[in-house]
DNA sequence: CTTGTATATACGCGTATGCGCATGTACGGC
DNA sequence: GCCGTACATGCGCATACGCGTATATACAAG
C-alpha cells in the first residue's frame, strides 16, 4: 500500500452514503467548507454523534478537515479513485433535490448570515460563500 | 402512499450498495438477466446466501424477478427515482473496471458458454446475450 | 398426490453499527 | 502553570446485519 490505501474501497464508500446524518452533512458541504459547530446546531443533535459521522466520511475519503485554531473546518473532497468522484459528484446533485436536505441548507443561510449567531457558537468562524446558494 | 413508496430512500439504496456480494451480483447482471444457480455457482457461495442478498437488492428498487417455471430470472431495473437510475448507471460503469468483477463476469462467460453446463445446474436456462461483453 | 428440483425464508449466532454519556485531547487566553 | 472552549474518542448498550443450517414454498413430472 501507498500513502493512500491500494485499491478504492467501494463498500466503505457506500456504507459511508447510506447513513441520513451523514447525507445532511455531506449536503450541508455542498458549496462550503462548514465548523463543526454549526452541524451540531443546524442538525439539533449533539456533538459527538456530529464527530463521529465526520470521522466516518474521513475515512471513506469522501471529506477532508483543516484546523484553524480550536475550529474544525470539514470540506469535501475528491475521492482518491475518479470513478468514485463521478459517483459522489451525482450523490450530491442528487442531495439537491431532497426537500429535507434543502430545509437544512436555508436554515444554515439563516443562521450563519445573521447578525447575531447562536449563544452556543457565539465565536465561530462563518462559512464563507453561502447566501447565494441557499 | 402509492403503489411505490411515496420517497425513494437513499439509505437503504446505498446500504444495498455497501456489501461485496451484492455488488458482485450487480455487476454479473450488468448485460443480462441471470437465473439464481449461476450466481451459486460463479460466486461458489451456498444458495441461500444469494436469494437473501438478491432479496435485498429487489427491497432497494434495484433488481426485479421473473419466473420462467421453477427458475427466477433477476435483472437490473431503473430505481423509480431517476436521479438514482444515474447513479446506479454510473455505479454500474464503476463496478465494470474492478479487477475482480471482470473475473466474476469471464467465469460466467466460460460457464454458461460451455457445450456442458456444470451438473449442479445441468437443465438451467442460460443467459442469452453475453459472449460478446465478457 | 407424491417426489425431486429451484428458490425463499425462519432461526440462532457472532459481529458490526449507531447512540448517549463521560472523558480525553488540542488550542487560546490569562 | 491554570482554565475554558471546540472537538475527538472510549465505554456500555440496544439494535441491525451477514452468515450457515434447517425448513418452507413453488413448480414439474409422474
Amino acid at each position: 500500500m501507498n500513502r493512500k490505501s491500494r485499491a478504492f474501497d467501494k463498500e466503505t464508500f457506500f456504507r459511508a452514503l447510506a447513513d441520513r446524518t451523514r447525507l445532511r452533512l455531506l449536503n450541508l458541504l455542498r458549496t462550503d467548507e462548514v465548523c463543526v459547530c454549526f452541524f451540531v446546531e443546524i442538525l439539533k443533535t449533539n456533538q459527538p454523534k456530529i464527530s463521529r459521522h465526520l470521522a466516518y466520511l474521513r475515512r471513506a475519503g469522501i471529506v477532508g478537515v483543516r484546523r484553524e485554531g480550536q475550529w474544525m473546518h470539514y470540506r469535501i473532497i475528491q475521492p482518491t479513485d475518479p470513478d468514485a468522484a463521478l459517483v459522489l459528484g451525482e450523490v450530491m446533485s442528487w442531495l439537491a433535490k431532497d426537500q429535507e436536505m434543502q430545509h437544512d441548507r436555508e436554515r444554515l443561510v439563516k443562521v450563519c448570515c445573521a447578525p447575531q449567531l447562536p449563544v452556543k457558537i457565539k465565536g465561530a468562524p462563518r462559512p464563507a460563500g453561502l447566501a447565494r446558494t441557499a
